[in-house]
RNA sequence: GCUGAUGUGGCUUAGCAGGUAAAGCACCACCUUGGUAAGGUGGAGACCACGGGUUCGAGUCCCGUCAUCAGCUCCA
């Protein structure tokens, strides 16, 4: 795998090269290798498009053949930033290496030298087997932030052999195909209107009834384990999110109105927890009262930048399954593990048990705009968390500057199909805000503490989850989760009234069907079915009046017929059952 | 918010030297249909995202807005 990466980064420089070449105003910044390629970040005074890079790419092929040397030169951090004079990016990569260290440049060929700490391969002979083709460019801050001036950023894929290449760039287009924003309009599970405005998506019938699904299943299995249920308003008065400390640290992703000078001003609610932290408030409270658990299904509000809404996975409203866990110090570890628990529960209810892995996120002691609290408050806590996710044995990675701004969190990620990652389900500990509203129970030994708070949710947020649901299963949900698990059929009208019998013995079990009487061909009728990913089908017929036929087709149309409909029945609230665990 | 791309009937697309919209699927009607992934005929449906501008004339050129997509930044 190492090896694959020096591929990639060399090749990134032959593209620098290249770039070199037909622009040689060019200024090169960094080239890493990626998971599927590399990329190189360029600041260019006109904007490459994909229509220049055939002669890149044939000048790049070129330079391989060419068979040029990667040799490298170690020279003063004097040296070097006089080499790179011309080109600030370089400039203040070196000067912020240490005094005194050697600095390492690569000649590649006669005429072309980068900034770099290797290793690439010998020469660039070494590439010519390798299968790489340009991806896209796109836009890309300067070391990552939106203060810096944004550069190109040019994307190519890189693999050891061009098999290796086409079987990525198949896989790809094969993800694509799964992609919810566009699998999910066209099977009707929400759509967008222009003038409601972005990240508001109308879900339509298929996807609210999924979504109502999920929902249910969540609210029930919280309440067998212990949850209260609590409803609390969408909108409060903007002094609410003063005593949180939303409004100075969350109020650009927050919708306000009114007058906030007269206190007039309102808010939609960006989350929950000051809110449901009130029903704790409502009477003095004791250890005895804890944990407390309160949960609630809860559509949130947040104005996000126009730039980041995204299918259902980013939204400027959507509906979480949201929970806060009010604990003694002594009760933090076990209710913790209760939420993971309940989060792996779920996940694997879904099938998205194998699809996620775990990110500790914690904050950036250098970033003190973002995050409220002291440092030995934060380490105590991180260090409280990290003791705990090690416990529980939890393969994690560490992040700095992913904690929300009241505490650490336990992320759990998932990538869609254009691989990007995102957060489906976050377990939170709050050690200030509680202590902001005065939150106290009386300990067994009268004296006052503030309790700790855990944050989390069991599905997430229920749109998101559908995208990952729609792009997992390519549309075609599982059973328990299908919005439509069976549609009758008939392969004329005659069979109307025993067929609706039929019907009737599915509804009486509980089963979510619909049916087809009308008078269509049965090949259309199954087709129109089958485009719609339906898990089942039953088809009814009749051999002579009174001796029915009743056929029943699965998914990909495997026939399952010869079972009794009571049979059937029986089975798919079995398979129900066994998803479910 | 930033960079780039895109926006033609419900869907997928054609139309681009600027001369007032074309097709398939879907929809509706009629006919047909005793059988398991596209039966036939006909019909309706688009001020070409929206608003300005240039022009005798704009889907086609220019500007702005909105929306959609990818990426960056931010985040559930």
């Amino acid at each position: 795998m190492e090896e694959l990466q020096t591929i990639r980064h060399s090749l990134a420089h032959v593209l620098a090269k290249a770039l070199k070449k037909y622009y040689g105003d060019v200024l090169l910044t960094i080239g890493p290798a990626t998971a599927d390629g590399f990329y190189y970040d360029i600041d260019l005074g006109q904007n490459l498009t994909s229509e220049d890079m055939p002669k890149i790419e044939a000048e790049m092929k070129k330079i391989i053949n060419n068979n040029e040397k990667f040799e490298k030169i170690v020279v003063s951090k004097e040296k070097a930033l006089e080499l790179f004079k011309d080109n600030p990016y370089k400039t203040e990569i070196i000067s912020e290496l240490p005094d005194g260290e050697e600095i390492s440049i690569y000649k590649l060929g006669e005429d072309f030298f980068d900034l770099c700490r290797g290793p690439h391969v010998a020469s660039t002979g070494k590439l010519s087997n390798a299968g790489f083709e340009f991806k896209v460019i796109n836009g890309a801050y300067w070391r990552g932030s939106e203060k810096n001036k944004m550069l190109q950023r040019v994307y190519f894929y890189a693999f050891a052999n061009k098999a290796e290449l086409a079987e990525h760039k198949k896989q790809v287009q094969e993800a694509l195909k799964r992609d919810h924003n566009k699998l999910g309009r066209e099977l009707e599970y929400f759509t967008t209107v222009d003038y409601i405005g972005q990240g508001l998506p109308i879900m339509l019938p298929k996807g609210a009834k999924t979504i109502q699904i999920m929902q249910r299943f969540v609210e029930d299995e919280e309440a067998k384990r212990g949850y209260l249920l609590t409803k609390t308003p969408l909108i409060s008065k903007t002094e609410l999110f003063k005593i949180s400390g939303h409004l100075d640290h969350y109020r650009e992703s927050m919708f306000i109105w009114g007058d906030e000078e007269k206190g007039e001003a309102f808010a939609l609610r960006p989350m929950t927890c000051p809110f449901q932290y009130q029903v704790f408030l409502n009477r003095t409270r004791s250890y005895k009262d804890l944990p407390m658990r309160l949960a609630e299904t809860s559509t949130l509000f947040r104005n996000e930048a126009s730039g980041e809404c995204h299918g259902l996975i980013r939204l400027r409203q959507f509906t979480i399954s949201e929970g806060h866990i009010i604990v003694t110090p002594e009760q933090l570890e076990d209710e913790f593990r209760n939420c993971v628990d309940l989060a792996k529960y779920s996940l694997g209810c879904m099938g998205l048990g194998d699809d996620v892995s775990f990110r500790f996120s914690k904050w950036d002691e250098n970033n003190k705009e973002k995050y409220i609290g002291s440092k030995e408050e934060w380490d105590r806590v991180q260090d409280k968390m990290r003791e705990i996710l090690n416990d529980l044995k939890i393969p994690f990675v560490e992040a700095d500057g992913e904690a929300a701004f009241y505490g650490p969190k336990l992320d759990i990620q998932i990538k869609n199909v254009f691989g990007k990652e995102d957060t489906i389900i976050t377990i939170q500990i709050d050690f200030q805000i509680a202590e902001r509203f005065q939150m106290f129970y009386t300990d067994a030994d009268g004296v006052k503490k503030n309790p700790y708070i855990i944050h989390r949710t069991s599905v997430g947020c229920y749109e998101r989850t559908l995208a990952y649901l729609i792009e997992k299963y390519a549309g075609a949900l599982p059973l328990w989760l299908a919005p439509e698990q069976v549609r009758i059929l008939t392969i004329n009208e005659r069979n109307k009234d025993y067929a609706q019998g039929v019907a009737d013995k599915f509804i009486e079990n509980g089963l979510r069907i619909t049916t087809d009487f009308r008078n269509e061909t049965i090949g259309y009728k199954i087709r129109e079915a089958m485009s719609q990913k339906l898990p089942y089908l039953v088809i009814i017929g009749e051999e002579e009046e009174s001796n029915k036929t009743i056929s029943i087709r699965g998914r990909g149309f495997e026939n399952l017929s010869g079972l009794k409909v009571e049979d059937f029945i029986n089975r798919l609230k079995e398979e129900v059952k066994t998803f479910k665990k």
